[in-house]
DNA sequence: GATGAATGAGTATTCATTCAT
DNA sequence: CATGAATGAATACTCATTCAT
C-alpha cells in the first residue's frame, strides 16, 4: 500500500495558499484544490476532515513556520540595540516578502466564517521574540514607553503594508530599498 | 442601480456591514442579508442587480462617506504643521473607530473575488487630502523624504492597527489615550 | 409568493413510500425523490432539514395516521366480545392491506442507520386501542392470560404476515378470504 | 467465490451480521466491515467479488446453516403429534434466539435492492420440514384446514415476534417461559 | 496475498436567483 | 412592489473499488 505522504500534505498547503491568493477564501473549491495539489478530490479527505479542517490546518502550519523562522533569525553578533532591531526587521521583511501568500491567507482566514474560536494566544506566541526585543529596548531606555504588544502589532502592520504596497500597487519587486524603508519606519516608531 | 427607498438602501448597507463583521465576506448569504435588513430576499433584487452589485454598491457608498468625512475634517485654524497633522490624525482615528465595520468591509472586499477591476484610483481619491498634507510637510522640510503615497498607506495602517488592536484584542473602548497614541506614532513616522 | 404547500408535503410522503417500496431505504436518492414528488431537488429542503428528517417525518406521519385509523375504527354496535374482536381485526387487516408501503417503510426504518433513538413508546401509543381490547377480554375471562402487549404484537405480526404472504408470494389480491383467515388465526391465539 | 481462508470467511460473516444488527443493511460500509472482521479493506476483494457478493454469500451461508439445524432437529421419539410439534417449536425457538442477528439479516436482505431475484424457493426449502409436519397434522385431522405454507409462515412470524419482543423491547433474556409461550401460541393457531 | 491510501463517480446539500401569489 | 417558496446549477463529501507498496 501507499503510505500517507508528507509531500501530499505539503502540496495541499501550497495549493490552498495559491488558490487563496488567486480567488480569495470563498473561491476555494475542493475539486480545484485537489487538481492544483495533483491529487484526486476524494484524497483531500484522507488528509483532512473537511474544508474547514484544511483551512485551519494550513493556518496552523503557516503560523508555526513563521514563528520558527522568526525564532531562528539571529541578531546576536550585532553590537548595539538599534543595529540588532534593524537586522531583525530586515529579516522579518525578507520573510514577509517571501511569504506573501501565507500572510494574506492568515489575514483573510481571521475574518472568515471558517474561523471559529481560534485564540488570540496563537498570534502572541508567534511574536514572542519580537516582543522580547521591544521589552529589552524599553528596559534599556532606548524605546518609547507603551504596551509592547501593541507596538509589535504596529511594527508588524508597517512592514506588511510597505511590502504589500510595493508589490501590489507599484508592481515593484521587493528590494534593498524597501527593506531599508522598513528599518527606518520601524525604528522611527520605536526610538525614544 | 437607482434607489426606490432610501431607508431600505440604508438598512441593506447596515446589514451588509454587520454580516461582514460577524461572518466575513464569504459568509454573506442573500437570505440572511435580507432578514437582517428587514425585507424579503426577493426584494434585494428590486434594489440591486445581484449579490456583487450589492457588495460593490455598499463599497462605493461607504468609501464616499469616508471621503466626505475626511474632506470636511478641518485643520485650518491650527497654527503649526505638527498641530495640524495631529488634529487631522485625531479626526481620522475618530472616524476609523466609528466605522470599523465599514473599514473591515472595504478591506475584505478589496481582496475578494467580488472585486473585479476596481481601480486603485478609488483609494487614491479617498486619501487625497492626507496626501496633500504629507506633501506639504515634505515641501516645508518638516517631513521625512519618501514616496508620499506610501507614507499615507503606512499612516493609515498604523491608525487602523492601533484601533483594531484596542477594540478586538483588548476589548477596550476607543478613548483619548488611543487617540493620542495614534498621533504620536504617526508623527514619529513622519517627522524628519 | 407561493405558500408552503400541504400538497407538496403529501407528495413527498407518497414519493418516499413508493421509492422505499421500489428500491429499499438505501435506494432513496434526494433527486429521485424530488422528481417523483414533482418538485425540484432543492425544494425538499424547504420542507425538511435533510434526508434523515424526511425519513423520520414520514415515519411519524405514517404512524400517526395508522393510529388515527385504528382509533376511529368502530366496534361499538357488536353484541359480543368475539364479534367485536373479529370486526376490529377485519378493519385492521383492511388497513394493513391498503397501507402496505407504509408498513414496509416503518419496518425498514426501524432497523436503519437513520433511526437514532426513536422510542418504543411511539409504537405503544399506536396500539393503545388494540391493547385495551385485549385487556377487556382478559378481564372478562374470554382471553388467554399473558402480557397483553406481547399479545398485541403477536396479533399484529400474524395479520401482517398473512397479508404480505398473500400479496408478495402468491401475487394474489387481498380479499374476503384472507380477511377471514386473519380473524380466525387471531381469535385462535386470543381465546382461552 | 472460493475460499482461501475459512477463518476469514467466518470473521466476515460475523462482522456482516453484527454490522447489520447495529446499523442496518444500508449502514454497511466496506471499510467498517473490514475493520470489524480484522482485515484490510482491500482484502475483502480477495475473497469476494464485490459488496453484493458478500451480502449474498452471507445470506446463503446463514440460510444453509439454519436449514441444517432444522433438518437435524429430531422429533422422532415423541409419542403424540402435539408433543412433537411443541418439541419442534421449542427447538426452533432456541435456534431463533441464538441466531437473531442472522435472522434479522435475512429479513432485511430479502427486501433490499441487493437482493435481485433470489427465488422464493430458497425459503421454501428451508421450511420443508415444518411444512411436512403441518401437512401431517392436517392429514391426521389434528390441524386446522388451510394452505400449509401460509400456516408455516404464520408460525414462523409468531415465534420470531415473541422472541424479538422479549429481547428488544423488554431487554429480557430468552428463557423457558418464552419458549413455552411459543409452543402455546403456535399450537393454538394449528389445532383444529 | 495483505494492506490501506488513492480514486472519482455518485449523492446530499447549499444558495443565488426567479417567479407565482 | 413585496414576499418567501421554488428552482437547479454548483459544490462538498462519501464510499465502493482499485492499486502501489
Amino acid at each position: 500500500m501507499r503510505l500517507k505522504d508528507e509531500q501530499k500534505f505539503e502540496a495541499i498547503i501550497r495549493a490552498t495558499l495559491e488558490l487563496t491568493h488567486e480567488k480569495g477564501l470563498a473561491g476555494i473549491k475542493m475539486s480545484e484544490l485537489a487538481r492544483k495539489a495533483g491529487i484526486a478530490t476524494g484524497s483531500l479527505y484522507t488528509y483532512f476532515e473537511d474544508k474547514q479542517d484544511i483551512l485551519l490546518s494550513v493556518d496552523r502550519e503557516v503560523r508555526s513556520r513563521g514563528a520558527a523562522y522568526l525564532m531562528q533569525a539571529s541578531t546576536d553578533d550585532e553590537e548595539n540595540y538599534e543595529g540588532r532591531v534593524k537586522t531583525y526587521v530586515g529579516q522579518y521583511a525578507d520573510f514577509v516578502s517571501a511569504n506573501r501568500e501565507a500572510i494574506l491567507f492568515i489575514d483573510l482566514l481571521q475574518r472568515s466564517p471558517f474561523m471559529t474560536e481560534r485564540s488570540y494566544q496563537d498570534t502572541v506566541d508567534q511574536y514572542r521574540f519580537t516582543l522580547e526585543l521591544v521589552e529589552e529596548g524599553q528596559n534599556a531606555g532606548l524605546v518609547r514607553e507603551g504596551d509592547p504588544e501593541e507596538m509589535v502589532h504596529v511594527i508588524d502592520s508597517i512592514i506588511k503594508m510597505l511590502i504589500d504596497h510595493r508589490q501590489t500597487h507599484l508592481k515593484g519587486a521587493y528590494d534593498e530599498e524597501v527593506r531599508n524603508r522598513c528599518k527606518e519606519y520601524v525604528w522611527a516608531v520605536l526610538k525614544k
